[in-house]
This record gives C-alpha cells, structure tokens and sequence, in this order.
DNA sequence: GATGCTCTTGGGAGCGCTCCCAGACGGAGC
DNA sequence: GCTCCGTCTGGGAGCGCTCCCAAGAGCATC
C-alpha cells in the first residue's frame, strides 16, 4: 500500500464534482443527476472506495451493528439442533443488509452484567436474544436502554405478570398446536396410554409444549426434562417405573426424546410397535436414529429470518402490524411413531 | 432522556479540567495528577460518561472488532460438537477484553465475495477462521488485506505447496496423535482387523487423523466420509460389504462413528464385544449414546481460547515464540471399545 | 426580459474523540 | 536570583463523514 485509503474527498476530486454530490452517490440518493452520479461511481471504482465506517457512524449516530444475545448456562448452548437452525436464519438474513452481527454468548451472571451494560445505543442498534428463562432481567434491561429488541421464544407470563416485557416483540414456534399435533396422532393410532416428557417450566416452549399436549391427551403421566439427552433419559426410567404399560412417549425435545429411546431400548421395548415416541424439534439428527424419529418440526431457520425481519422493521421505524411471530409446527412422519 | 448523552467536554468541564487532561484519564495515561485524576473519575462517575466508540474509532483508526469466520456449507455448521465448542472458547476469552466478536456464516461463494470484500482494516483488527478445507481463498485474502488472522485447523499443505498460507498462526489438536492413540488402543486390547472411516481428505484434520492411524495400524481398510452422521453410516455398510470379519472401527468424527454404530447395530454385531469403535471428538454426545463412544478427545474449548490468546498477541505487537499451537489429544474409555 | 419554480450542486459546520505541541509550574542546582 | 529540566496541563488540529443551506442552472410562465 503505497498511498492511505482513499476518503470520499479522493473520490469527489477524481470525479470532478464536490464532497456533497459524492456523498449522496455513496447513500444512494436520487438527487444526483445521472451524469455525476456515473462519474461518482467510475471514480469509487478505480480508488476502490470504501467508506469510513467510524465517521459515518459518528455522524449518523448509528452503529449499523445489531447483537445477537445467546442467554443460556453451560452445554445446552449450540449443542442443540434448536440454536443452529436460529443462528443460521439469522446470519443469513442479515446477510442481505448492511447490519454486522455481533456475538455474545451470556453464560454467568457476571457476563450477563457486562453485556447488560453494553448493550446500549451506543454500541448496536439492536437487539435480538435467545433467552427463555423467565428469570431472565436482560430482555427487561435491554427495553430499558431504550433498543430494539426481538426475542425468540415468547416470554413466560409476559401478558400478565411482568408489564416490561410484555409487548415485546418475538418470534415463536406454535408450540401449544405442535403438542396437540403430537397427541392427536398418537391417539388417532390408537396409543392409550400416553406418557410425556415436559421440558423445563421456566420457558414458554416448556409450558406450552405440555398444555398442547394435555388437551388432547390428558395429563397424567408427566414426567420434567431440560430439553437434554440425559434429562430425557431419566424422566423415561420414571415414567416406566410408575408405569410399565404405557404405550407413547412424547417427548418436548428431540435430545430428550433420543435419550427416552435409548431407555426403553434399554428396557426391550420395540419402538414403535411397544412404544411410540414422538421428539419436539424435528432436528435433522432424527433422520438417522434408530428407528428415525418422528417429531413436531418447528422451522428454526425461518424463525431466525422472522427474528432478523421484525428487527429490521423496528430499525427503520415501521411500526408492523403484527409485532408477534408465531409460526408453525408440522408432525415430521419418520418411523418412532 | 432529557439530556444527550455526555461527551468527553461535558465531563472535563465538570471535573474542572481541559479536555487533554480527562482523555488522559480515560486512557489510563500516567501522566496525571492523582488530584486531576480523581476529579475526572468523580465526574465521570456522576455523569454516566461513556467514549463514543465512533469517535474514538475514527481517530485511533482502530475498531476494536474482531471477525469470526465459519466458512462452512450446508448443515454441518453448528451441528457437529466441534464448532460448538471452539466457539463457546473463543466468546469466553473474548468476554475478558474489550474486544467485539462479529460473528460470518460463510456457506455459499456469493458469501464468501461479501466476506472477503469485508474482511478488511475498515471494519476489523482481526479474523479468527474455522475453514479447514484446502480449497478455500478466505484466509489468503484476508492475509492479503493485511490483517492478523488466526486459523483453527492446520492449512493443508501448507508448508509446501502455497507460500500465501504458510506460516498463518493457528491452533489444531494433535490429529495425528490422535490417530496413533486410537489405533494402538485397538490393537493393545488384541483387535486384528481393523477398519477405518477417514474423514474428507481435503482437510487437514482428515488427512491427519487417517495418517496417525496408518502408522499404526496398517493401512488396508479404508473408507471416506465427509464428518457427517449419514457419511459414516454409508462407509461402514461399504466396509462391512469388503471385511465382514473386522472386529474394530475408527471413525475420524463421532457422527461418523454414531452412524457406523447404527449400520453395525442393524447388521447383528454387538459393540463393543463383536466391533470396538472409536470415534473423534470427545464430544458430550458420546456420553448418551448406546454404548457410550470411546472417543479421542479433542479440547474444542481450549483451542478457541487459544486461538484467541494468539490473535490477541497479533494485535498487540507481539511475536509469540510458538505462534502454531499444537493441543493434546487423549483417548476417552467410555463403552463402545 | 423579469419572475418563480424545481432540480442539482458545492462546501461549511460539526459529530466526539485522540494526538501533540506549547506553555505553566515547581523543584534542584548554580 | 537565575537557569534548567521534568511533570503536568489546556486546547488547537484534524480524523472522514453526513447534514444542510445557499446558490447556480435550466425552464416555463407572465
């Protein structure tokens, strides 16, 4: 590199015509007559131009960057086919934009305290979060600092309990209806005795998984998981402890529902001639289990797209006119059911 | 808000102080009376001042981000334990500075024009890359750029066939020891034929897993897949069709070795009493499975902390004396050989 | 030819910061 | 008392950009 970065001044020079006109090439405004604007863009051509991020960003007050908040304790974290599908959605949606994403993934309180504190206008423009802990006090925060902020997962109690986060903005699976699907199916193949495995009721997707489910099956035989393999596992030990005859197993995450196969394999149960088994996640692992696992798909890439989409409206100001994504899940045929 | 925000003024004329003197002491500058120093801390305390980055970013020419890349078709990306791992590393040792991740998803060659075209001074002090496949123009370009970069996976081929990427800094597990441990476990507990399902040779974690495992235990019965589940699966019906007699399997990825324990499972062997299996990455997955994979472990963890402690060491000047980190490998006993 | 309009243009101002220079200050040495 | 030197300080300059104002150009109308 001979020479500094060429500044928009170079460029202007080059093309003959003043700072301004330059300018308004760059930001793509239509007051520029066509012949200034070719020369504009021959001239950033032949500098190879790139704008100054820091200055206009200075300017605009604006950072052109938005985070990505990942709130969740130890291994479950990308370990699960759930955060791949939204992270991929995400990254490839704002892919399409000018908008940078930034990382952060909050695993202690002590991080949770740090990225609280940066999480302001003056570091993003906006917030999207993986967080479904009901606990959580960073979507609060977050709305606090005066962000936009899209969630994934609606939050727990949000209508009622907690006002400062209700009406915020999130994207969700349809949970309720994905356990209903799963029950439906269960009962319609003449499964009797149908036992579930309910995830963590802290999170929406817990709750609303199981209260789907019990409409239609019933609520007897619960047994709580965290959405892990081995949580899975454990709640397939009681349910079969506390009832030997059962003939389903639905499962509120794929993880679990592999750890409850693993267990009633284990227990010389044939699946699905035994026990049925439907997982929660419809993650592309299940394709290869033994036997494949049947399982409520939810669209996690599309759901990472809708997340990137009401942010990006919320940046721009546009008021949308249905804030709240649900979108929805379908009973993915494979063999466990 | 019925103020805008505090600049640097506001808080000198606060503190009684010019605006040298409070810049000073927001820099950590010696060169400061303790008096001064503990006026400007007070004012800095009482009005919430925080630097504008964009200011500080257009004057320092810095920018205090830091990229991280995954260039990476299709599902593998985030679904496979490693990639979970190294970035759980990298965002925890990221946390202690000041530094921002940014976080590309690189799975097509239009992405990957975009990235390279971004991968520049302007927007980034650093890159950390996870792209192992030979093939790949990213880290050529980005070193082009003039920026530090730092590699999770040796370059294949490095050292010979292309200057451009010699001598890149990077963290990669000791594949090929990795390799020898398994096949000599293999071989110590008395297997004799034993079959392996190396990985995509056109990484360098492929290469050198199938290598170490040659040295030791002979190089007759291969057969590739690409890391994934599905991959192994087929490569272990392939190797069944040539060796019905093998009585053991080293898988360079555990999805691999998963599938393989699927295709062997359905073909009547018992595991580990008929075929011993040993896959690659430890990963948590493996604890779950039936029976538990026996696994050389890699730290994924510790080289994305590493491979931030090299970056880190890039932008601030230094010359690390070892700027190729090697990490150990270690065989872990679970249950499937 | 003067007037009024729209479209387009150039460049001054200023965003908030760090860098750096010149100067104030105070103590030591003659 | 004077000089010298090191420490500390204030503030000018300027980073590269966008915003915005005033003015020029071009055209139709009176």
């Amino acid at each position: 590199m001979t020479k500094s970065r060429p500044t928009i001044e170079t460029v202007a020079a080059r093309a003959g015509v003043g700072r301004g006109t330059a300018s308004r090439v760059v930001n793509g405004s239509s007051q520029v007559s066509p012949a200034a604007r070719a020369a504009v863009l021959k001239a950033i051509d032949e500098l190879g131009y790139v704008p100054n991020r820091a200055a206009r960003n200075l300017v605009t007050r604006r950072t052109d960057c938005v985070a990505l908040v990942i709130s969740e304790p130890g291994e479950r974290l990308f370990t699960e086919p759930y955060f791949a599908g939204i992270v991929r959605g995400i990254s490839s949606a704002m892919a399409q934009t000018q908008l940078q994403l930034w990382l952060s993934m909050v695993q202690s309180s002590a991080e949770r305290d740090r990225a609280g504190r940066f999480l302001s206008r003056e570091h993003v423009d906006g917030v999207l979060m993986l967080s479904q802990h009901a606990d959580d006090p960073l979507p609060a925060q977050v709305r606090a600092n005066g962000l936009p902020l899209v969630l994934c997962g609606q939050p727990l109690g949000g209508a009622d309990d907690r006002p400062e986060v209700r009406d915020i903005p999130f994207v969700d699976a349809d949970n309720a209806t994905g356990g209903r699907q799963a029950a439906q199916y269960l009962l319609d193949r003449g499964r009797r005795r149908i036992a579930s495995i309910a995830g963590p009721q802290d999170m929406s997707a817990g709750v609303a998984r199981l209260q789907g489910f019990r409409q239609v099956a019933g609520d007897e035989l619960v047994e709580y998981g965290d959405f892990s393999e081995e949580s899975g596992a454990k709640a397939m030990a009681a349910l079969l402890d506390r009832a030997p005859e059962l003939d389903a197993v639905f499962a509120a995450s794929d993880p679990m529902a592999f750890g409850a196969m693993r267990v009633l394999k284990a227990a010389g149960r044939r699946i699905p001639e035994d026990v049925a088994v439907i997982g929660f996640d419809g993650s592309p692992g299940g394709r290869h289990s033994d036997p494949p696992l049947t399982s409520v798909f939810q669209p996690t890439e599309e759901m990472g797209r809708e997340m990137t989409r009401l942010l990006l409206a919320q940046l721009a100001g546009d008021q949308p006119a249905e804030p709240q994504v649900i979108v929805e899940t379908r009973l993915e045929l494979r063999g466990s059911a």
